[in-house]
RNA sequence: UGGGGCGUAGCCAAGUGGUAAGGCAGCGGAUUUUGAUUCCGCCAUUCCCUGGUUCGAAUCCAGGCGCCCCAG
């Protein structure tokens, strides 16, 4: 017989470190599992710290929040420990996220940071602490299947989903990892933090980039990277000089506000290149992806991704962002790898962002997997359902 | 210094006697555990200047100033 977290064994013999960043989700985590009686330890990453910019709002995992989480875990009685990653997550999070813009991509630092971090160092120290599994408080669930092995499921909270910054996650990961808050609501979630009495249950959700003090992220990575900030052309799509910048730092596709170009209708970044520093605008038909190909593909279906797109493209709906239904797209391995041919198109698909695979459009559909956006473009004209991705030319 | 045209917000632009549309850009906010998008709000007491006519002028008149085009 199982329990709640699907392991072997009554629950005070089961020991469950909990990630808490000093938000009200993972305190909800902590509390709710010591509620249930298993031996629970709190670890707290401190990942960077700005001083008093650790006091806005939307920030995590420094100074203020730390002091939440320690706060938490003595309010629900649990050992809580404080763990220093911050040259880890400067290396891991912060310096990709910079270089990443200075390639002429749009990183997820998010997905970085749950892969190379929490999941990485964080779970290591998990079971060095002897835990039976790593909790967090992500809103994503997971479920054993009957093979033995876990998949992983959008949360029932549609609005609150959290899958798109884990498709990364590997098997393995999975199958140490927890996510208690997946079949719940964010009110539900606040009125159990009230229910126990804690602190945090009316803390601002977190927003926007936590290492990001000042709400600007080009200036941590001018800080970085002072050559991020070298000038360059705004051109439209003939090539046509529209204007100059001050870094491609600055611009990600599908941006509208920020090019200083007063044209009669609204002009969009239709893509970065790194090499010229040219920003290239367009108006917004121009934005219209239809392919994209992947790099670092994570694949969490059944069995073997190769022996899925073995024999025909595979139908997937997918993510180009956090906050979008899962839209209808062919799933193919080409020449140049991965490729994901979207059936309707989406606008402002930017290399770096990830693609991530349901094998539903709605409810709570299993996340198939994933990868990082490499390259984007429009194509011309439909084409053929069910023909492999491979046997079309690309671009 | 002949002829013609034009001068309204940072840019484009409506308005031709009744009390300054709209778009773009910009700024602010909402939304968002990535970047964006989107949405909402703000953005000319004043129409190149100076006089005049009129109850009332961006609109009519006169004189300046500044641009543009054609012709020399």
């Amino acid at each position: 017989m199982l329990n709640s977290l699907d392991t072997e064994g009554r629950p005070q013999d089961v020991r469950v470190v909990v990630a808490m960043s000093g938000g009200v989700d993972s305190s909800v985590t902590a509390a709710l599992l010591k509620a249930e009686g298993y031996d629970v330890v709190g670890v707290t990453l401190q990942l960077y710290d700005h001083g008093a910019a650790t006091h806005r709002k939307g920030a995590c995992c420094a100074g203020q929040d730390i002091h939440d989480a320690r706060r938490v875990a003595g309010a629900i009685g649990i050992p809580h420990y404080v763990l220093d990653y911050e040259s880890r997550f400067k290396e891991a999070v912060i310096d990709r996220f910079a270089e990443s813009y200075v390639s002429g991509e749009t990183p997820v630092p998010c997905v970085d940071c749950n892969q190379a971090i929490k999941f990485r160092d964080l779970l290591d120290t998990a079971r060095e602490l002897g835990a039976d599994v790593l909790a967090t408080g992500h809103y994503v669930a997971s479920r054993r299947l009957d093979s033995g092995g876990r998949a992983l499921f959008r949360a029932r909270d549609a609005e609150r989903d959290q899958s798109y910054f884990l498709f990364a996650t590997t098997r393995e990961q999975l199958d140490f990892l927890r996510f208690p808050l997946g079949d719940m609501s964010k009110p539900e979630v606040r009125e159990i933090a009230r229910a126990h009495g804690l602190a945090v249950a009316d803390q601002h959700d977190s927003q926007d980039i936590c290492f990001v003090p000042t709400g600007r992220y080009t200036d941590v990575i001018e800080r970085l990277m002072p050559s991020a900030a070298d000038p360059g052309e705004i051109v439209d799509l003939a090539g046509r000089v529209l204007g100059r910048h001050h870094g491609i730092i600055h611009f990600t596709v599908g941006q509208r506000r920020g090019l200083g170009i007063a044209a009669g209708e609204p002009l969009y970044v239709v893509r970065l290149d790194a090499a010229t520093r040219r920003v290239v605008v367009g108006p917004r038909e121009a934005l219209r992806t239809t392919r994209m190909w992947l790099r670092e593909v994570n694949w969490l279906g059944d069995g073997e991704i190769e022996a899925a797109l073995a024999h025909e493209r595979l139908e997937v709906h997918v993510k180009v962002r956090s906050t979008r239904p899962p839209q209808p797209a062919w799933l193919g391995h080409g020449p140049e790898g991965y490729v994901v041919d979207l059936v309707a198109g989406e606008e402002g698909v930017a290399p770096g962002q990830a693609c991530v695979f349901y094998d539903a459009p709605e409810g709570q559909a299993r996340v198939l997997g994933g990868g990082f956006i490499r390259n984007a473009a429009a194509q011309a004209g439909p084409h053929p359902i069910g023909v492999p991705a491979g046997a079309e030319a690309a671009e």
